[in-house]
DNA sequence: TTAAATTAAACAAACGTTTGATTAATTTTT
DNA sequence: AAAAATTAATCAAACGTTTGTTTAATTTAA
C-alpha cells in the first residue's frame, strides 16, 4: 500500500506543480487528487517541500541513460548523432512535459534555492554529453567553430520556448487554437525538422 | 502623491512577482517593500490580482514603439534588420527582465488564465513584426524557405534559456559562477554574436 | 498483539481583504 | 476671505479563510 499511495501522491504533485506551481498548490488540493487523506503527505514525507525534493530525486533518476548510449554509439557523422539527440530530446521531453516544466518553473523562481542545485545536476549532465558530441564534430572538421554553450542554449531553448506553456505555443503557431503541443504528432514532426535543419545549417561548413 | 504610490507598489511587485512567483508574494511583503500601508494595494487597485493586471497593462505600453520603428527602417539587405532585431531584443530584455521574467512565468501557470490574453497581445506584436522582416527576405530571395515561425521560436528561444533565469544562464555557461547575466556586458556581446551567426547560417542562402 | 497505516479533527500562523477612524487636501457655501 | 462640507489618502486593527502541519484516535496488516 505505501509504495503505491507514494507513487499517487508524487504524481498528483507533478501534474499540480507543473499547472499552478508549488506555492499555487495546496496540500489538500494535492491530498485530494492524489485521493489519500491530507495528513498523509506528511506521514510519507514529512513537508510538502521534502514531497518536493522526493519527486525531483525520483523522476530524475529515469532520465540520464538513454543519452548517454545515444552518445557513446558510433555514427558515420557527427551531425547523425545531434539528428539523434534532437530526436531523443524532443520525444523525451513530450513524455515527461509535466515534470520537465515543474523544475524549470522551479528554477525560475528564486525561492527554496537548495532544491536548485538537485534540478541544476540533471540539466548539467546532458549539456555535457552535448557538449562532448558537437567538440568532436569540431575535432574531425565536420564543424564549424562555434560557440558550443550557446549553441546548446539554442537547440534546448528552442524546444523549451514552444513545450513549457500551451500559451506560449499558440502564439508562435499561428491557426492551431485548439491543438495540444504535447500530444500533435505533426506539430512535433515539424519541430524536430526545423531544428534539425537549424543546426545543419549552422554546424556544417 | 497617489501616482508616487502606485508606481512604487508596481516597482515593488514586478521586483518580488519576477522571484518569487505571484503566489510565493504576501500582498503585506509588497506593501512593505513599496514602503505604504496593507491597505493601499486594494485601495488602489482593488485587489492583489488587479494590481497584476494593472501592471501589465501599464508597463506593456513601453515596449511596442521601437521594434515596429525598426522594422519599417530601410536597409540594403534584410539580414541586417535581422541583425538589428537581436541587438535591440537582447537589450530589451534585459533593460526590462523582470518584467518579462513576471510574465513569462505567468505564461507558463494555468491559473488566472485571464491575464494570458493581455499578456499575449505583447507576444503577438512583436511576433508579427518579427514575421514581415523573415518574409521579405524570403520574397526578395534573400533568404532560404525557413519555417518562419519556428525560425522566431528558435531566436527568441535562444534568449529566454539564459535570461529567464541565473540558475539556468550559470548552468549554461560554465566557470562563471558568481556574473550576473543581466548586466555582464562581455556575455551580452557574446549572446548576440552567437544568435547572429546562428540566424545568418539558417536564414541566408 | 504489536506495528504500521489511515483518519477526522484541531493547531497556530499566514493569507488577502475590509473596516472604521483620522488626517490632509479640495471644493462649496456663505 | 473665512467657514463648512466634501473628498481623497492613510493607517492600525480586525475580519473570515486557508495555509501547512500535528495530534490523538482508529483501522488495518503482519
Amino acid at each position: 500500500m505505501s509504495a503505491d499511495k507514494k507513487e499517487q501522491i508524487i504524481n498528483a504533485a507533478i501534474d499540480l506543480f507543473s499547472e499552478n506551481g508549488f506555492e499555487g498548490t495546496s496540500v489538500r488540493e494535492l491530498a485530494n487528487q492524489a485521493g489519500v487523506n491530507v495528513a498523509m503527505v506528511n506521514y510519507y514525507f514529512g513537508s510538502k517541500e521534502k514531497l518536493f525534493e522526493a519527486l525531483v530525486e525520483k523522476r530524475s533518476l529515469f532520465i540520464r541513460e538513454k543519452l548517454e548510449q545515444l552518445a557513446a554509439t558510433e555514427t558515420p557523422t557527427e551531425i547523425e548523432k545531434v539528428d539523434a539527440v534532437v530526436d531523443h530530446y524532443v520525444n523525451r521531453l513530450l513524455l515527461q512535459h509535466k515534470f520537465h516544466r515543474t523544475i524549470t518553473l522551479e528554477l525560475l523562481l528564486v525561492k527554496r534555492e537548495n532544491l536548485h542545485e538537485n534540478i541544476t545536476r540533471i540539466f548539467a549532465r546532458n549539456k555535457e554529453i552535448l557538449m562532448t558530441i558537437i567538440q568532436a564534430g569540431i575535432r574531425k572538421g565536420e564543424f564549424r567553430e562555434v560557440d558550443v554553450e550557446l549553441t546548446i542554449v539554442s537547440l534546448i531553448g528552442s524546444i523549451n520556448q514552444v513545450m513549457l506553456s500551451k500559451s506560449l505555443c499558440r502564439l508562435a503557431i499561428a491557426g492551431n487554437n485548439a491543438f495540444d503541443p504535447y500530444t500533435d504528432e505533426a506539430f512535433k514532426k515539424r519541430l524536430t525538422t526545423h531544428i534539425k535543419q537549424l543546426m545543419r545549417a549552422h554546424l556544417l561548413k
